[in-house]
DNA sequence: TTCCCTCTGTGCGACAGCGTACATACCGGG
DNA sequence: CCCGGTATGTACGCTGTCGCACAGAGGGAA
């Protein structure tokens, strides 16, 4: 479960607080509360209410969609950059998919009530966090798009990527089974996939310890799906204040 | 491109303007011109700035993504229960996918800085809009994970029953070849599985003229995503008035 | 009626990914 | 140092889908 973090969160570690309004954010630090969340840990359960709302600082999380009750594919994935619980910004207060903490960090945590009371009240932080949720809604879309017509090797590839983004580091810890339930494929699948890249001296591990070597080299084994979201999220901002011609 | 259309719109012909109070939905008439949506228009092209946003009564609207340019998969589909241009809603004014005009009929228009304008000032209206908004990215989401898993005679019954929800008929208008952009496979996959839908008398069709012979034998033919799907609308008037204990 | 174009049906080799089973390598704890 | 569990590697037959190519078949226009 989240246990409690003593560290002072930084004014911009998540970018979506760090793209308030001074004003609006120091508004929202008394509800804000710094944890800490465990490798592993379930935040949320499709069909269970969303108790809290969670602005990743040092963590990951990945949304999975879960099919047949068993089978998981991961459709979005939360760092620094999001937060996790946008349905509860769109007055969903039942969780659709699977939460899951991929990588174990900091974040800022805010009770489903005070998020509500807070979202009614500030026009900046709506206007972030429905920007933020077309990301994540265009992010969706290209791993659908992604999951349909890429091979294996590309996806892990650009998932290796699209993770280092996030934590902003070239280590991190994953096994081949984790993976595997990302992907949607088998863990056996992973393995081919993860030799191959070793091989070519892209990637290294070792049970479970996953090292970036050739950052441009796994770019070019990725599938542009990587670059498209990522460059989405640059052309966005462009996008934005055209859309916002007059003051919303 | 959309012709003018004399009818005088029925008050609750698209769901999302239904569910607004009276109120509400006489202040954004002036607002909406009804128009015919011809088979085949594409009303926004991925990257284009989005000029009207369309709720549809009698037709039928096809989101896709596209590939390398020239693959495409839908993503969501869009009939009298939603809105064609959510992402104007949540702020962002370039369209990220292509609407494909996949049954055409009547719908209204209403101009984007027209919307933006009513929806800043219109809290019941942004309360549907984000609802709506939410189911979509279910709807997004829970294709994601079929266009995984399932294989495409499933996926395909899956459609044309999604299909027949939205048009209120068994009857329409659809080549295997637009089928398999839709499903994202090859034309010969699509006949493929159509010829065993309708050997086992589900469907019956001739040069793109399909009919649902059996709806029942259909849904036992599709994947559970149908199901999921069709009951996540309906279980999602419950999450709601859970969510806004409080008013919003 | 004839012609052409679109829509549908069939055949075939290639291959990615599946399910399963089992083998090896590493690591921490007793 | 050995043991057990976890992580990774390899093998193999199967099936769904692919890409391509070509063969009917219906229907509208001249």
């Amino acid at each position: 479960m989240a246990s409690p973090h003593s560290a002072k969160p930084q004014p911009a570690a998540n970018s979506v607080l760090a793209a308030l309004p001074p004003g609006t954010y120091r508004a929202l630090l008394s509800g804000l509360e710094p944890v800490t969340l465990a490798f592993g840990e379930v935040l949320y359960e499709p069909g269970e209410p969303i108790r809290d709302v969670y602005f990743p600082t040092g963590s990951l999380v990945s949304l999975l969609t879960l099919v047949e009750g068993r089978l998981a594919l991961e459709v979005g994935l939360v760092g620094r950059e999001g937060m996790v619980g946008v349905a509860l910004a769109l007055g969903i207060g039942v969780s659709p998919i699977r939460a899951l903490v991929q990588g174990g960090g900091t974040a800022l945590r805010m009770s489903a009530a005070r998020f509500r009371r807070e979202l009614r009240r500030s026009a900046p932080l709506q206007r972030e966090l429905y920007r933020y949720t077309h990301s994540l809604m265009a992010q969706i879309t290209q791993t659908a798009a992604c999951n349909r017509f890429h091979r294996v090797p590309a996806r892990l590839a650009r998932w290796l990527l699209m993770t280092r983004d996030r934590v902003r580091s070239g280590q991190f810890y994953l096994t081949h089974e984790f993976l595997s339930h990302m992907l949607g494929v088998r863990r056996v699948g992973v393995t081919e996939a993860a030799s191959a890249l070793q091989r070519r001296k892209l990637i290294a591990y070792r049970r479970g310890n996953i090292t970036i070597l050739d950052h441009g080299g796994l770019e070019t084994a990725s599938c542009p799906c990587y670059a498209i979201v990522k460059h989405m999220r640059d052309g966005k901002h462009k996008a934005r204040s055209a859309a916002f011609t007059g003051r919303a």
